[in-house]
DNA sequence: ACTCTAACGGAGGCACCCCTCCGCTTCAAG
DNA sequence: CTTGAAGCGGAGGGGTGCCTCCGTTAGAGT
């Protein structure tokens, strides 16, 4: 599987090495303020952190668009990877640890969340990219009639992606309100 | 059982003719406003939307926060209006009746979810107040063995305004996810 | 009808953010 | 080492929102 989302970021980075020592520093600013105050952070502020001219920010990103869409491509990319990575465990037990470490990316990235409805071609790419890693574990679960047949994945990750971004008063509850959401999720093939 | 978070909202309101006009006004733009753009809409906005000055605003309602609050606790008011109907009903029955009502008020009610996790005094007592008002049905459910015991009711409402928030992409896929959900509440029941 | 007081509204000062533009700096190729 | 071009940063103009203050308006009691 490729995951031309990977390629899109790479492309980006500027060749000199002052200049991509500064984008790799927007990237990571970008992405803990848009972890905190979500997609509509102060450009400024991310500049800021950066440790970096505003001129700068706008040179790498010329929209706040751009550099959300390189945030978001990243992420996305670091999930396609852990997809791989379960895919040698049972069926069921696959399914949920992909999810649980989808759900446990979700808590910091509301970015990633307000992302999941945007219909440009990027968004789009990304979110396929994401279908193909994530959706044969949800297909394997239901063919081994583990997973109920009346969803789709799209479905479960809206509901994972939910009940995630939603503050509890701490981890524990979150993971007992998402273990019980999954019980209906294999409900009826009981 | 009483609202104390009724009252709270009543004894703001001024007694002369226009300025009770006034008030009212603002807090229906506020509402709307809350809906459309969370808990940080312009407050300009809204007195604009009001069709009153925005000194007006400020001496209705010093600080955002005294808006805000004010908007929530009439929302919350509502829902412990509807948990009163629906207790005619079954218990597994009446329990849903009233989540799908709070799910429906949750899909335009930015405001209230955003309000979910938050200390100060008047929140604490609307949520006393909800729980007071929805508590008692998921109980009964509980104790007709239609809902689990190994969870309680604010993991329940937690996980509902959580799938309710998110995006989906039309009714029926948000109340599919929900129902499924719902079912893993109900599971261990069976 | 009269009055006096509560209520009104919006101008204006301050802060923050967006984005452009351009003189200065630094890299790296030759 | 030299040098030109790529990269840098931040000043500044325009916009919006927050909140205060005060001259003006209109309700309610007599």
């Amino acid at each position: 599987m490729t995951f031309p989302v990977g390629e899109i970021v790479a492309s980006r980075r500027p060749h000199r090495k002052d200049a991509a020592r500064n984008y790799d520093a927007l990237l990571d600013a970008a992405r803990e303020a848009f972890a905190e105050h979500g997609s509509d952070a102060s450009l400024e502020d991310i500049a800021r952190r950066a440790g970096v001219g505003i001129g700068t920010l706008y040179r790498n990103f010329p929209t706040r668009r751009d550099l959300f869409e390189s945030v978001y491509a990243s992420d996305v990319n670091e999930l396609c990877r852990v997809a791989q990575e379960v895919a040698a465990l049972e069926p069921w037990e696959a399914l949920t640890a992909w999810l649980r470490r989808f759900a446990g990316y979700m808590v910091t990235k509301r970015a990633v969340r307000e992302a999941l409805n945007d219909e440009s071609e990027i968004f789009q790419a990304c979110r396929e990219s994401m279908y193909a890693a994530g959706g044969p574990l949800f297909e394997r679960a239901q063919a081994a009639g583990e997973a109920r047949k009346d969803m789709d994945f799209v479905d479960l990750l809206r509901m994972v992606a939910g009940i995630t971004a939603t503050a509890f008063d701490d981890d524990a509850q979150r993971d007992r309100v998402l273990a019980i959401a999954l019980d209906g999720v294999r409900t009826t093939a009981r």
